[in-house]
DNA sequence: ACGATTATTGCGTTCTT
DNA sequence: AAGAAAACAATAATCGT
């Protein structure tokens, strides 16, 4: 409202010929004593939409169109051919074809670029993560597998690209965390379960638990200890795999609170903060297991 | 959808310097 | 004594099934 009656507000000044006051007529502003017009304007400067939508503030400067959704190769926008009643015989059903015809091509194709769309996503996530080559292959036979068995209905091409590689980590045990393929991911970590669940689910991937111990020479690198700590780190987790105390526990957890541990007995310095902060999960989480371990010491 | 694990936050306690 | 680190507790969020 301000910016269109930006004109308006010329009303408080004074006319350039007689200094007599001004007035607003329509479009221009004219002088109360002389008449002459000092400006015309006929620019409305107000928003150039309208509101389509219920808001509140309405300023949603969206126009037209279904809203647009990522769980679509085209996000939402299509063209379709319409149907036309006042058609009848022979061009009706020519439209008819067209129409069908058209409907298919786009079904096709669309399935195609979801798959040119989801491979080059997993291509360019395994080279992010430096995993090795024949993953790249295995996740994207695994999504089209999902493809094929109809998944994607209702989620996102992202979280299934991501959701694929993670999920042959898994199958391989191949140590990688959810938050680590995110990082790298286009679509974030809800995308990634909706779409690891149904593949999960669906397909029945075979998926072992990954054992901490592969976890341990990363941090280790990662916290600069010397090599005695890590392994004994990694004696630890595997006294801790006996002792069956990682039963559902996170194996970042694990392996933090191994290569803490064994950095204490060592008297290297290094707190459980760090320890923590390297394996990306809390103090609190790490001592969970740090307990366990030390009882199991005494 | 549920039960278990983990994150977060705040705060009194213990250890180090 | 001061400051950091570790411990504890309560509740919110997230995970695995």
């Amino acid at each position: 409202m301000s910016d269109a009656n930006s004109a308006r507000a010329r009303t408080e000044e004074t006319c350039p010929e007689c200094s007599g006051p001004l007035a607003n007529q329509g479009d221009e502003v004219i002088c109360g004593g002389c008449g002459l017009v000092v400006s015309t304007d006929r620019i409305d400067r107000g928003p150039e939409w309208r509101s389509f939508d219920d808001g509140e503030d309405g300023t949603n400067p969206e126009r037209t169109g279904a809203p647009l959704t990522r769980s679509r190769h085209d996000r939402g926008l299509s063209t379709e051919i319409g149907r036309d009643n006042r058609l009848k015989g022979r061009k009706r059903r020519r439209l008819a074809r067209m129409r069908r015809q058209h409907d298919r091509a786009q079904i096709r194709s669309k399935a195609e670029r979801n798959k040119v769309y989801g491979f080059t996503e997993i291509r360019r996530l395994v080279g992010a993560l430096s995993l090795p080559k024949d993953v790249r292959e295995q996740a994207c036979v695994l999504f089209e597998t999902a493809q094929d068995a109809g998944l994607f209905q209702g989620r996102s091409l992202e979280g299934f690209a991501s959701a694929s590689v993670y999920a042959v980590c898994r199958v391989r045990a191949i140590a990688r965390t959810v938050g680590e393929i995110v990082e790298h991911a286009r679509g974030d970590a809800a995308e990634l379960r909706a779409a690891y669940d149904a593949m999960n689910r669906e397909l029945g991937l075979q998926t072992g638990p990954i054992d901490p111990a592969q976890y341990v020479p990363r941090y280790a690198s990662e916290l600069d200890v010397p090599d005695r700590v890590q392994r004994r780190g990694r004696e630890l987790v595997a006294r801790a795999q006996d002792a069956g105390i990682i039963g559902g526990r996170n194996p970042s957890g694990v392996a933090a609170a191994c290569l803490y541990t064994a950095a204490r007995e060592h008297d290297v310095p290094l707190t459980q903060a760090e320890a923590a902060e390297a394996a990306d999960v809390t103090p609190v989480t790490l001592r969970g297991t740090f307990y366990d371990l030390q009882e199991l010491n005494d």
